[in-house]
DNA sequence: ACTTGGTACTTTGTTATACAAGGTACTGGG
DNA sequence: CCCAGTACCTTGTATAACAAAGTACCAAGT
């Protein structure tokens, strides 16, 4: 019935993709990449985002280092490992075969009827 | 580190997407849902679905009938309600915003830093 | 009748994850 | 010395996928 839930469904596990996608083109720190979600329609919040980081962290996928900051403490600014790069390759195929299937059932359902 | 668990995340959330793309097209029972994602090539199993197609029918997006089989048990066969097909149309709205975003991520990320 | 195999529906327990809410800590200005 | 702003972290809750085991119906062979 909660379109919203759905719509919350559906970001789950592309959060994902997202910030490693993110991470590829740059270097950022957790805030740094809500803000950059934010911009790209993406709805994340802090409690979301900082476990994600450290398990992806933790799998080896990250790496990070502090750096100072002009105003306020020091930033944890994440980047992809060697490990990392690879892993999004893999994601970008999973992305591309989820959204033709996807397309798939969209368009082409009834010719599933025939398989049957 | 696991390719598989994050493909499996993917597919949360799409899964219920999926369910009623197919419905749309054409009332199914259980097995033969699991068999038509199969051709799909998205793994879904009874534990997942059985449980999916309880919870959209409670929600009143869903109908059933039971119907005879020349082999086996009577089925249950799952058809769209009216608000069924109205929250379909969200879902393919939300759909679309979501491709669109991981695309942009993927082709345009260069762009947010400027907007920084 | 009784068993067996196939089909179909259901439930229970586990695990993973998003999110809300609250907490800690560093910094610079009044 | 406090306070506002920024950043990082943790805890508790809800949701959903999945594995696994269970229940029930049917038809065909003995």
């Amino acid at each position: 019935m909660n379109i919203e839930n759905a719509k919350s469904q559906m970001r789950k596990g592309m959060l994902e993709y997202c910030v490693l996608l993110l991470l590829e083109h740059r270097p950022s720190y957790a805030s740094d990449i809500i803000q950059q979600l934010k911009n790209a329609e993406l709805l994340v919040v802090e409690g979301t985002l900082y476990p994600l980081l450290t398990r992806l962290k933790n799998d080896g996928l990250l790496q990070y280092e502090w750096q100072e900051s002009t105003q306020g403490p020091p930033r944890k600014y994440y980047a992809l490992s060697k490990e990392g790069v690879k892993f999004l390759e893999g994601l970008d195929t999973a992305w591309l075969e989820l959204s033709n299937t996807i397309n798939y059932l969209k368009n082409v359902t009834p010719k599933l009827l025939e398989s049957k």
